[in-house]
RNA sequence: GCUGGGGUGGCCGAAUGGUUCAGGCGACAGCCUGCAGAGCUGUUAUAUAUGGGUUCAAUUCCCAUCCCCAGCUCCA
């Protein structure tokens, strides 16, 4: 294993509000837990906003030479599935199914890397029984009236460090009051829920009864089964920060008397159109809805990824655009330098891909300062088109080029891949046809067969290295 | 109510106590091209919510005001 160049990685540690240097447990290696999509539904850009960053993290920390450890949960047990499997009269399992297939078609759109592993909730109950059952001998954990399993806040002092809120000044809630009489504590939360017969067929008969886990023991249980008691990094939306994970943090150190967690990232909420974006307002867009539109799944990736993850962006369709034109900008470079055969000039090509690494890098270093990042990167893009509009880069040059671009977006994610894709023999025939009414300035026939190209979906372009074509987006 | 984030050019979005405040998108013009496309150059751009204060110097620090957004029990 070569050393990781990380050393000078920095991220914001929700923990300190921070940035500190990033430290692993065990060197070359991290274990980052990413809090996954409950799949009751499809997952809406808000959600990938959070999984886009979380992939950005990872790759910069693969980039750097880590190896990545990456788990994700899939909650497939909480009051909205057992509802939507219920509504549509389907088995728990089933009906959870067909959204996390549907999940991972859409990362896949989004260029996200898969995790490492995707633990399903109903898949560890075991787990999640015996961390229960430790809290319950250690005394921090109780049965309250109605047969559930509490944790007793009360019990763990520290509660309330990583999100700062202090419980006594929690605004008195409403939705607390329904469950409250069964808890000794307004805000002691379920460990394990009791059945009631509107769980229907939705329960497992453990040692702590029949019933079903609450939704915080999951991570617990699953991020220690896979990364152990003490692991690095730990990724989530700011709603999560409370309680969520401040009952993760109670829940696995109240077990182990071990730190948790030492990094915590989240990242902010977007906006869409200006509002706040949430399932239940109905101003919402799955990735479904955009790539409904003929929208590029990488310009939505794009957008996600461009503004800083701990800023409230806006997204908009306005913004769409302009992010399709962005990464079209480097797939054009792309192709162009695939064409390159000029008289070359190493020097010069040297200076500006190491001055672009090591302002991508440092930007990157730096909390993930992606907009810093990509300004680097467009600033090289723009210098190399200079160089070949002077036809100053060789074939071998421009190979170096283009491979500089593509470890960019090993970390990005972001640049249309341009397929090795044949046209038809029609359109090929069309081009010959095309070239030879050009030869003989002919351009009315030339003008005619270009629109009749177009209409099939190829753009051709003339260029001096020759014609040059291009499928168009449907 | 309590806590926190933010208001930068037509739009999106960085950065910074001090030479002209990144980058992308858009629009317009020029170059190139048979035309177009791509690309380059220039313009839009003497843009930092408002009013005070500190300072030799503030967009950056402080105070006030206005506006936007979020969290406060299961929503990324």
């Amino acid at each position: 294993m070569s050393k990781p160049a990380s050393a000078g990685f920095r991220l914001f540690n929700t923990l300190t509000r921070q940035k500190e240097l990033f430290n692993p447990i065990e060197a070359g290696k991290v274990g980052m837990y990413t809090c996954g999509p409950t799949i009751y539904d499809y997952a809406h850009i808000g959600n990938f906003r959070a999984f886009v960053f979380e992939d950005l993290l990872k790759r910069w920390l693969q980039h750097q030479g880590y190896s990545v450890n990456h788990v994700m949960n899939l909650t497939d047990v909480d009051d909205k599935t057992i509802k939507g499997s219920q509504k549509q009269a389907k088995p728990l399992r089933e009906y959870t199914d067909f959204y996390a297939k549907a999940f991972f078609e859409d990362i896949k759109a989004l260029n996200i890397e898969p995790a490492t592993v995707y633990p399903r909730a109903t898949d560890h109950i075991p787990e999640m029984v015996k961390l229960i059952k430790t809290l319950l001998a250690k005394g921090v954990a109780y049965r309250g009236e109605d047969g559930s399993i509490y944790f007793a806040i009360s019990k763990f002092p520290e509660y309330g460090k990583l999100s700062h809120l202090r419980v006594g000044e929690l605004k008195a809630g409403a939705r607390v009051s329904q469950d409250e009489y069964a808890k000794e504590e307004a805000q002691d939360f379920a460990l394990w829920k009791t059945w009631t017969p509107e769980d229907g067929d939705v329960f497992w008969e453990t040692e702590l009864g029949k019933g079903r886990p609450g939704w915080h023991i999951e991570c617990s249980a699953m991020s220690m089964r896979y990364l152990g008691e003490t692991f690095d990094i730990h990724c989530g939306g700011v709603d999560n920060m409370f309680p969520h994970h401040e009952n993760e943090i109670a829940q696995s150190q109240a077990a182990t008397g071990k730190p948790f967690v030492h990094y915590w990232m989240h990242n902010e909420h977007l906006l869409v159109e200006g509002k706040k974006m949430a399932k239940r307002s109905g101003n919402f867009y799955t990735l479904r809805d955009l790539l409904a539109k003929e929208l590029d799944p990488l310009a939505i990736r794009y957008l996600l990824l461009s503004t800083h993850y701990r800023q409230q962006f806006n997204f908009t369709f306005e913004g769409l655009d302009a992010a399709k034109g962005a990464i079209e900008r480097l797939a054009n470079l792309q192709r162009r330098l695939k064409d390159a055969n000029g008289s070359g000039s190493p020097e010069k090509l040297a200076e500006i891909t190491a001055r672009a690494q090591t302002c991508f890098r440092e930007a990157m270093d730096d909390d993930l300062n992606v907009s810093v990042a990509l300004a680097a990167l467009f600033d090289f893009v723009r210098e190399i088109n200079n160089l070949l509009d002077a036809n100053a880069l060789s074939k071998t040059e421009a190979a170096q080029a283009s491979a500089a671009v593509a470890d960019f977006d090993k970390v990005l994610g972001v640049v249309p891949q341009s397929k090795e894709e044949t046209l038809p023999a029609e359109a090929e025939e069309l081009i010959q046809k095309r070239e030879e009414a050009r030869k003989a300035k002919d351009w009315k026939t030339a003008d005619a067969i270009r629109q009749q190209l177009k209409t099939m979906g190829i753009t051709v372009e003339d260029t001096a290295q020759g014609v040059r074509w291009k499928r168009e987006k449907a």
